[in-house]
DNA sequence: GCGACAG
DNA sequence: ATCTTGTCGC
């Protein structure tokens, strides 16, 4: 950990066939990587979107993406990268819209993380590659994926307190587990991603997360993009929180 | 009636 | 994601 970061790494966009094909050898050959010392590195990163004066009418075409780096409570390295989107969402296409904005900012963080967190899926996926995988693969990080709820996975609730957790199945392959991070509250979804199992990702989750239902590093870098963004484009109000 | 495939 | 409305805890 700590290293030095390959800042090399480019979002192949015309490649994500390979990629998903890495990602399936990654489940069967590469050994799943798990947290060894403690705490990790985490690095998370998120996409919030904004208004474009040019084109008011077409929805979020600027984006802000944040980027955090974290050990336990401690920020070590963050920064916001202001951009276009190449294309807009859409659904089960994800990567096509944010990976080159998240794949950027990672890698201008100025050391490289045990494990990577993104608000997207990983292997619940049609073709078993969410974005959240895509962004481990080509960044030869571990990855895990944090969403409100599955993509194609199926799996019923987790018990009521925090540390329960759920299989979510696809194609009878554990792809995601359910996961209770705050007591009584709406539970998360903790996907499997680049060299992770469902129960690394929910153990992952849980490491990072305490009185919040959100995962410290990713609420960190959505709160430090949409300061930025609240800046550019509502300057009088107060951005507190 | 609306949405039903991540953000 | 973003927006709106409702609920809950300090």
């Amino acid at each position: 950990m700590m290293e030095g970061h390959r800042h090399d790494a480019a979002w192949p966009v015309s490649r994500i066939g390979i990629v998903i094909k890495q990602a399936r050898l990654a489940t069967m050959q590469r050994p799943a990587w798990r947290p060894e010392t403690l705490p990790l590195d985490i690095a998370a990163a998120v996409v919030v979107s904004g208004r474009s004066a040019e084109t008011p009418d077409q929805d979020s075409e600027l984006t802000w993406t944040g980027a955090v780096l974290m050990r336990g409570s401690e920020v070590l390295d963050s920064h916001v990268v202001k951009n276009v989107a190449a294309t807009p969402y859409i659904p089960g296409l994800l990567a096509l819209r944010e990976g080159q904005l998240l794949c950027a900012a990672i890698t201008a963080l100025r050391a490289c993380p045990d494990v990577l967190i993104v608000a997207a899926a990983g292997r619940d996926h049609p073709r078993q590659a969410g974005l959240a995988l895509h962004l481990g693969a080509v960044l030869g990080i571990p990855s895990i994926g944090i969403t409100d709820r599955p993509l194609m996975a199926q799996g019923t609730y987790p018990g009521p307190r925090r540390g329960d957790t759920s299989t979510l199945l696809l194609d009878d392959i554990e792809v995601a587990q359910w996961v209770r991070t705050v007591t009584g509250v709406r539970p998360l979804v903790a996907h499997a991603g680049w060299c992770t199992t469902a129960e690394v990702a929910a153990a992952v989750l849980l490491s990072c997360t305490s009185h919040l239902r959100a995962p410290q590093p990713l609420r960190e870098a959505r709160r430090l993009a949409r300061l930025a963004r609240n800046r550019e484009q509502n300057p009088n109000s107060d951005h507190r929180r």
